[in-house]
DNA sequence: TGCTACCAAGCAAGCGCTTGCTTGACAAGG
DNA sequence: CCTTGTCAAGCAAGCGCTTGCTTGGTAGCA
């Protein structure tokens, strides 16, 4: 029958066509939600009968499970990479901003973050907790990121609501963010440190 | 045949079952999502049968909207009063603060406004235009509010994307603020206050 | 020959919504 | 006081359609 091979939480680019429902799924998920998406639209997305995804899926729900333990994935590498770049603890800090709102609003995986963000409560308890174990991590990263501005006299608090607030800010702008728009996500992110640290300091 | 009387933006409080309906859509679109919950969900919250909410609202979709409306009018009507209630910059921004997460977090409105904040991709283009012209002058309070602090010199950036970093902290507090968590929508509303102005001057 | 990856067809359940009818409250007419 | 008519507010039943998912078969490659 299928081969429903799990995959680690950064899937390792298999160019197989699971991928591309994975893909498509994100898209949809991310544009009408987990619910109103329906598995003809998905298949119809790849080209496929409504049959043929359960070849490679064994539910819906894994499927929704797929793609936002890959938005989880994504984004926790690619900001863990940024707060581990040995800069200064302000470009560390507009580093990560810049590695997550890459992921949040970049065109290769904002479906997949989007999804995450909006779309993990419709998925079951167990599934849900595997989530909840990443986000952990990812956001002791953030509350890292803060005590270290903290420690260099930029920033005043650095409690866990700063770090909401923070990551509010952030995550909110899937909501008005427009890749059309008049700002970069390089600019919003210099705007954001400064949000948060005020301006560089004058010499 | 049905009444179908469309209420003004803050419905006056007629105790009918049409009432009724709408917090129980409500508290349904917030807890699962509008496309997972059902008409025979509504219904039965209500002790109706599946058929009954149609003498009320002419489909599933007038329902959300109804929602919506709410929940914008309740939010929009509230930080308006904190916003003309002729204290100084930083308390009437405060106030504003507490006003928004109030309707956001409090068992009154958070329904209407979660709904409002989440489901509304989910309304026709007529409605979300609807929703948008009430968005935009809201929008305008809180720009505002920006504009007054800096005049005070309060703050240091007061543009459209400071107006979005701050709704973005306010509105995401939706995805973690607990009603038995250690912090009160009081609290939370001072230290965002102190976040974005920096703490109060001694004198 | 066997395995992978799919299709064609369809099933049972559930969906939003409609229809014809009932019920209790109340006002007017005799 | 009793009948009659009207109305708001529902109920019971079900229609046509869509949903997630299953099943049996098979083309193409190794």
């Amino acid at each position: 029958m299928s081969m429903q091979k799990a995959p680690g939480p950064v899937a390792v680019e298999e160019p197989n066509r699971r991928t591309e429902i994975v893909r498509a799924a994100g898209r949809l998920f991310h544009a009408k939600g987990y619910s109103a998406t329906t598995i003809r639209d998905i298949a119809g997305a790849v080209a496929m009968r409504s049959g043929s995804p359960f070849y490679h899926f064994k539910t819906k729900h894994d499927m929704l499970r797929a793609v936002v333990l890959e938005g989880m994935g994504a984004i926790n590498a690619a900001v863990a990479l940024a707060a581990n770049s040995g800069k200064s603890p302000r470009a560390t800090f507009e580093a990560m901003l810049r590695a997550h709102l890459g992921q949040l609003l970049g065109a290769e995986g904002r479906d997949f973050a989007a999804t995450l963000l909006h779309e993990s409560r419709h998925l079951d308890h167990e599934a849900q907790a595997e989530v909840v174990a990443l986000k952990d991590d990812f956001e002791a990263m953030w509350q890292k990121a803060l005590r270290d501005l903290k420690r260099a006299g930029l920033i005043a608090d650095d409690s866990h609501l700063a770090r909401l607030f923070l990551l509010g800010a952030l995550n909110w702008t899937v909501q008005w963010y427009r890749p059309d728009g008049s700002k970069s996500i390089a600019q919003i992110a210099r705007q954001l440190a400064n949000f948060v640290i005020g301006k560089p300091r004058r010499p």
